[in-house]
DNA sequence: ATTGAGATTGAAAATAATTCTCAATATCAA
DNA sequence: TTGATATTGAGAATTATTTTCAATCTCAAT
């Protein structure tokens, strides 16, 4: 549950830093979805001096361990969690930007039908729904034209 | 079937241009899913004069008038495809890039069981499937340290 | 504990993707 | 035909991410 990185590390042949530890900390500690900017800055309340750089390198090394998850929530620039016991999937609000997270066991059906299918091996899973969340339901996404 | 942008744009008190036909043309004529450039690239030879910028700013209000999708297809650049007739998911092979398109009923299933319990207004679902196709299935996500 | 090969980092530059600015041009209702 | 204004092309600007490289760590072998 915390040694999981140095394994990982150390496996690899790599080396096991104070950065990689708290970038995985500070993601693990934090709920939500934070993007490279925002989780940098909590990083930074650990170690001042760990770069954004660092951080977009280390999560990449995370992803490939499977450690971390990339999301894509209709923004231009990533998203990023811990990775999750169980999988889930998110909804965003085009308004407000909020996210929910959700289960659904069927998606895992869908995933072994293609992988059958097409005779393709499938490691990742990304389901996004977006639209408008309780608060916001009410102007459609595309224009408007009432007063 | 051609006169839908004709509709929506005046319909928005907006103006029909040519470089807007080409750009919806084209991508409907294009199987497949063109990034900018390439898209670009494919309308200049309809119009050579027609900028970067405007493909993009089109790019945006079809997606708007729900012609045109776009996708994050596990790069750092959209990809984009005329709005198909039934709904389709797709599968990316993370080593040759390739995408297979598929259809999976239950997708819609999962998403109004979402839009229910959570009471949100869900315009659009994405789900991106990722791994190795048929010919890729070899070596997995992370390091090959063989030879 | 010391050493050294080489992995990692910070800072800044570079690249990639997309958006914005603005003067020139095109559209379309009158 | 005209005029108000929407749109465009070109390039600058912005945003997100990656790369470069010299300085600094890490860790296995002394
Ligand atoms: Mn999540
Ligand atoms: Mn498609
Ligand atoms: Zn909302
Ligand atoms: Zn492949």
């Amino acid at each position: 549950m915390e040694t999981d990185l140095h394994q990982a590390i150390t496996a690899s042949g790599l080396r096991m830093t104070r950065q990689r530890q708290v970038i995985l900390d500070v993601l693990r500690q934090s709920h939500g979805h934070l993007d490279a900017e925002a989780l940098h800055d909590r990083v930074r309340q650990q170690d001042p001096r760990i770069s954004l750089a660092t951080v977009y390198r280390t999560l990449a090394l995370l992803k490939e361990f499977g450690l971390v998850q990339e999301h894509r929530l209709g923004e231009e620039h990533g998203h990023f969690e811990a990775a999750p016991q169980a999988p889930h999937y998110h909804f965003t609000c085009l308004k407000c930007r909020k996210v929910i997270e959700f289960q659904a066991s069927s998606v895992q059906r869908v995933v072994r039908e293609v992988a059958a299918k097409e005779s393709v091996q499938i490691t990742d899973v990304h389901l996004l729904l977006s639209g408008y969340c309780a608060d916001c339901s009410r102007e459609g996404v595309e224009g408007n034209h009432e007063t």
